[in-house]
This record gives C-alpha cells, structure tokens and sequence, in this order.
DNA sequence: GCTTGACATTCCCATCGTGGGAAGGTTTAG
DNA sequence: CTAAACCTTCCCACGATGGGAATGTCAAGC
C-alpha cells in the first residue's frame, strides 16, 4: 500500500510516517518504481505500534528502544518494564506540576469577583503579594 | 542593573529577557553608553510578573494580555478572570489525558513480570491486542 | 489519447519556550 | 596591562507536528 493509506490504517499521518523514517525510527521504505513508499502488513503493524507508544505519551527516542524490544524475541521483559518505569515517572512529576498550578489558580479564581471592577487577586498574586 | 543581575534578580534567564524583548512581550529596556541594556525596578517588578504567570503555566500571548492588563488600572477584573478560566480549562484538559496515560500504563505495569522472561503484555498491548 | 483529480515526492518554514555557543566588545579588579 | 566576568548580536538546536510550494505519477472518464 501507499503512505495515505499506510497513515490511514495507522492512525500515523503521512507527514509524520515520513519524519520517522527520516528520523531512523523507521527503517527506509521500499520503493515502488516511480519513488512512492510501498508498505507491507508488517510495517503497518509496526506503525499501529508506535501510535500506541505515542497514545502513552513515550517520546520518539524511547519508542525506538520499545519497537527494538518488541522486534527481539530473546528481550527481557525487566527492560521493557524499566523503560515503562522511567516514563511513567516522568508523567507523574508532570503531574504533580500540573496539580500544582490548577490548585493555585483555583484558589486565585476563586478569590477574583471577575467583574467590572479593577480589583483582582490573580494579578495582585503574579505581581508578588508573595507568601513566603 | 545590567541584564544579568535583573535575570539573579527576577528569575529570568538573561537569554529569555533578551528573548522577551524580540518578541515584544518586553518594552526595548533602556541601554548604557555601550549597549548595556539597563534595567529598573519596576522592570524587574515586570519580570517577576512574567516569572510567576510562566510558573503557573501562562503562554507567553497570555502573559503579554495578562501583563497590559495589569497596568491598566482601568481593567475589568472579569477579563482576567476570564483569561485565567480558559488556562485552567487546558490545565485540566492535559491533566485528564495524563490521568489517562498514567492509568494506563499502571495497569500494564502491574501485568509485566519485569523480570528476565520475554513475555510482556506492555509490548502486546503497544503492539496492538486491542481491546474493543 | 488527453485531461483531471487524487495521490505521491522533496524541501523549506513555523510552532513554543528554552538553551548552547561563537565572535566580538566592555568593565572591573588585581 | 591583563585576566575574568560581564555584555552584545547572530545562528542553531531541541521534540513533535503541521503547512505549503513546486513537481511528478497514477487511474478514471471523455
């Protein structure tokens, strides 16, 4: 099949399925004769794979070792599940950030009229009424 | 000030004030005999600002709002309550897909022996055992 | 056969916020 | 006078994605 429908099956857009191989995430492409990328079930799969990685939040680098893994047959799953930790460490710091800042402006909101009037914590609060 | 000590001073990289300014989102400061660009405390005052709505988030666009607006001391508080609404509704919007993907990949983990067996059900599921 | 439209190719540029570093000028302390 | 610590501008990089231009190819309809 061709790179449209290669992004169509996947969920991978052609723009990106380029970048990958570009990239080296993807192996080159073959070849039809005129130049088109030809793809084979195969690599349909690996792109529904690396969409998954994606839908999980793992960043390229990491989805490589992942694919890598995936295509071992001797793998350990110790490494895959260390890879899994690392992330899933990431994404909870993220979090706890984002919990942050969603806890402080509620407060902030929380505190403002949000009418007509001038008056206004939120920029009171960011021009450093600082709490120590 | 010269930059460097308004960046110690408000938290700023000297780089991003620099930035700031190409970008508009900061006045042209003004500049010594040499070039120096030279900083005031109601500068660094504004820098701060900047420094507290990045720490809660804030694009560099609504910051540029958020700061015309707190110098106008005509503003209505309703519009920067109205600013603040729509950043917490993309906070929670990312935290809700993070939410997801932790809870995912939780889920995955607590399936994956981790130890030195090729089984791993975080590669099958990446590798598309979709449940419907 | 020829046109047309839907595909494909490569290449460059943009986003967003931040940083690195080069090549050069200034200021200050020893 | 020199060395260190500043400052300047300019260009490039990240990560993942998209937009669009200029160009080439394929399949269907007349």
């Amino acid at each position: 099949m061709n790179i449209g429908e290669a992004a169509s099956g996947s969920g991978v857009s052609a723009k990106m399925i380029r970048h990958y191989e570009a990239i080296g995430l993807l192996p080159p492409a073959a070849r039809s004769e005129a130049g088109y990328r030809r793809y084979s079930g195969a690599d349909l799969h690996t792109l529904r794979f690396i969409r998954h990685a994606r839908d999980l939040g793992f960043d390229l680098a990491t989805i490589a070792a992942l694919v890598s893994l995936w295509q071992d047959r001797g793998r350990e799953s110790r490494e895959v599940k260390q890879l899994a930790d690392a992330h899933i460490a990431t994404l909870r710091d993220k979090l706890a950030q984002l919990q942050g800042m969603i806890g402080a402006l509620e407060q902030l909101m929380a505190c403002c009229h949000g009418d007509e009037r001038p008056e206004c914590p939120i920029l009171d609060e960011l021009a450093g009424i600082d709490k120590p």
